[in-house]
DNA sequence: TGCCATTTAAATGCCAGACAATTAAATAAC
DNA sequence: GTTATTTAATTGTCTGGCATTTAAATGGCA
């Protein structure tokens, strides 16, 4: 392998990207063994606290796991949709709250992509789904819930929905668009009345997929996100009036 | 800050955590400048290589930057959905390749989401969302094109519809859908017929955009949907015989 | 005073060598 | 044959150092 001293890219950064591509080509596998980090420092000629430095950033990535002891080393690892679904998360909130996205343009695609999951969904949910958006919309009614909460089971509410497609790859790209909203939803306070509202929809929501009627979960999707988009809107003009 | 030495995790992977919760929380805010590595290593009591493997974990996923020179350092990255793609869809691709999601699956995924952004990319396409879908069927109908460039350029008509929503978010999520096909679409050899077939939706596409026609374009996209399918279908049946 | 060249200091990038901790396999003891 | 011990391989971490880069401080000169 040949490493470019003279680029402007960190050794320890074009090594990762060796070995990712490798990876990505399927020139390794998954659990396969890489060289040990000696071997790689003799490969690459440089050092090993380089070639570490290298095998960290794809740890970060989730793309090797690396196991201490004598038939230790570093691993191909099998990228699951569990160990990926954290990264999505952190990279879609960090990507709303660095660019200024604004709450209607992150609103608006999160429902987008959740009503055409609706179809699938209507089709497909199993009692497990509906039993699990039932819980939820109980826990929601609950009186001296914290907004924070009331948030998160709405969010698992949504994803039982998402998942009730039955796609993985679907709830995999759901889950960033999803859950990236949570901080800023925790930024509105939601009254009783408002409360109350939701739980409506989201009864009319689960009334509607129990019955399979895929109309009708995007009826209510709709009345969700009009709902939604209009109490962040008054929440904005309140404090820019208080301002 | 304190970093516990007999946790099961690595060193420089709490630190990791301890630098990253700092940001996603807003204690480290974009372009802030992080202490020197030696003033890390003092205070979270470890020496400098185990900040730098932290750190080179922290770069891997594009949250910090580094600087050389006298005023130089780590500084936290203000993370561009530029940035976000190459990892969006790196991760994607690994996800299907390692975790043997059917084409069918995967295709469904796609278009699923793809259709979604329809009815917005009927409302808000500009003219060089358009120009640019014209050009790349233009292309696509060159004779002596290779199947890779095909899907390659298929798959920037397809962003351009996407991008046509006007919604960066929408954007970036269904990146990861559309590009981590490719490989897939890659395995697929398209006859002079097919070929023929797909720009004919591809042009019905675009006209129903250029005539803001939501219905056309979903059709259009059903339509490529189920003919992509049944083409991967047919394909692997055909591998299947052969061996 | 004002401008340019030089020096200096601070920071990251990289390396060599060592020791600690962990783990499985080989070996020895019973 | 089973258990305990040793050994070897590997990652995790530390110390100390040098190279490189960069901006700021310094000094010389007109």
């Amino acid at each position: 392998m040949k490493i470019d001293p003279n680029s402007n890219a960190d050794l320890s950064a074009q090594i990762a990207k060796s070995i990712r591509d490798a990876i990505i080509s399927g020139d390794l596998i998954v659990d396969q063994r890489l060289p040990s980090e000696a071997e790689l420092s003799d490969q690459f000629d440089v050092s090993r606290p380089t070639v570490r430095e290298a095998l960290k950033r794809l740890a970060a990535q989730s793309l090797i796991r690396t196991q201490r002891g004598a038939t230790g080393g570093a691993f191909v690892n099998k990228l699951s949709f569990e160990e990926a679904y954290p990264q999505q998360i952190t990279t879609s909130t960090l990507l709303l709250s660095m660019n200024a996205i604004s709450f209607e343009t992150a609103c608006e695609a999160r429902y987008t992509l959740e009503r055409s999951c609706a179809p699938l969904s209507a089709l497909r949910r199993t009692a497990d789904h509906l039993a699990t958006m039932r819980a939820e919309i109980h826990r929601q009614s609950q009186p001296g819930l914290t907004d924070e909460a009331f948030c998160a089971s709405d969010v698992a509410f949504h994803r039982a929905l998402v998942d009730g497609a039955g796609n993985p790859v679907l709830s995999y790209q759901l889950a960033g668009a999803v859950e990236a909203m949570q901080p800023l939803m925790n930024m509105i306070t939601f009254s009783a009345l408002d409360r109350a509202k939701i739980i409506e929809l989201h009864n009319a929501l689960a009334d509607a997929l129990e019955a399979n009627n895929a109309i009708g979960v995007d009826t209510a999707l709709a009345g969700l996100e009009s709902y939604t988009t209009n109490l962040a809107k008054s929440v904005m003009e309140k404090r820019k009036n208080k301002a």
